[in-house]
DNA sequence: ATTTCCGTTTACGTAAACGTCAATTAAAGC
DNA sequence: GCTTTAATTGACGTTTACGTAAACGGAAAT
């Protein structure tokens, strides 16, 4: 269909459009669930006839998504911090609001930076346990 | 109804037994929860009559879960790393298997803690940004 | 011209993780 | 003995996050 990238290279750096299905290729992805997250909300391309183009900055936006998605966030937590990156600065009240939200964000991450610390810790245990038993079996 | 703790104090260290309801309360969770992660073999507690008992052991375990949930991970993922921890050691091939399992986990726990990291700088720059809008409004 | 790709829309299906009754049981307090 | 209270089982409902199939549109290749 040669909409977007006429001879776009891989990961191009000065590429400034991009179709869905490079960016279903890109981040491994399927184009469903592209299309899922314009449904909530979280991304809205542009058009050209029916068909969807997205921009670089849809495309860190789509980044941040599936960032929130390792994260575990559920798709309208994700619409939230997305929310945080591209808001225009607006009354003061506003604001203060809103640096409160940057709060409790950074505490259920920090929560969840301890989980993994504990965690990887107790992996670390876990597997010198096996490495001892493999040495006696041995 | 008084089964388990006939005089248990709140976090009493040296307590043994817990019911359905105290450990409901003691981690914020729904009993109905808690019956659905035994549907899912995530534990098995005695049973005293029908009613279910539960040991040190399996609150450690629910504790385990609850940390995997905030992590993301799905319950099915979340018993294959409760197996981890108290599984017995077995012929060298099985351990050898284990080990890589650990090393996969840890990877996925790594990442995580890179997009945390990640996401905590941004937050500090956003807030950043709101703070100077703010003194700039004010 | 027709087949072949993409892409789109619409709609129904599904797995996970519980929530929410309803009916029952059994122990506790009075 | 009766009532209140906690726990159980069973069943159906719900939300989230897509998967999957169907039917259509337009550009591209043969």
């Amino acid at each position: 269909m040669l909409l977007v990238s006429e001879k776009a290279q891989q990961g191009d750096p000065a590429q400034e459009q991009f179709s869905i299905s490079e960016l279903s290729q890109e981040f491994d992805v399927t184009t469903r669930a592209i299309r899922f997250y314009e449904d909530e909300g979280l991304l809205e391309p542009h058009r050209q006839g029916r068909q969807r183009v997205y921009s670089s900055r849809d495309r860190v936006r789509l980044k941040l998504i599936l960032r929130g998605k390792r994260l575990g966030f559920s798709l309208s937590e994700i619409g939230d911090i997305i929310d945080m990156y591209d808001s225009e600065p607006g009354e003061v009240g506003q604001l203060q609001y809103f640096i409160e939200k940057i709060s409790v964000r950074r505490k259920t991450l920090k929560q969840q930076r301890n989980d993994i610390e504990v965690t990887l810790k107790e992996l670390d245990g876990i597997e010198k346990q096996c490495r001892k038993s493999m040495t006696h079996l041995d």
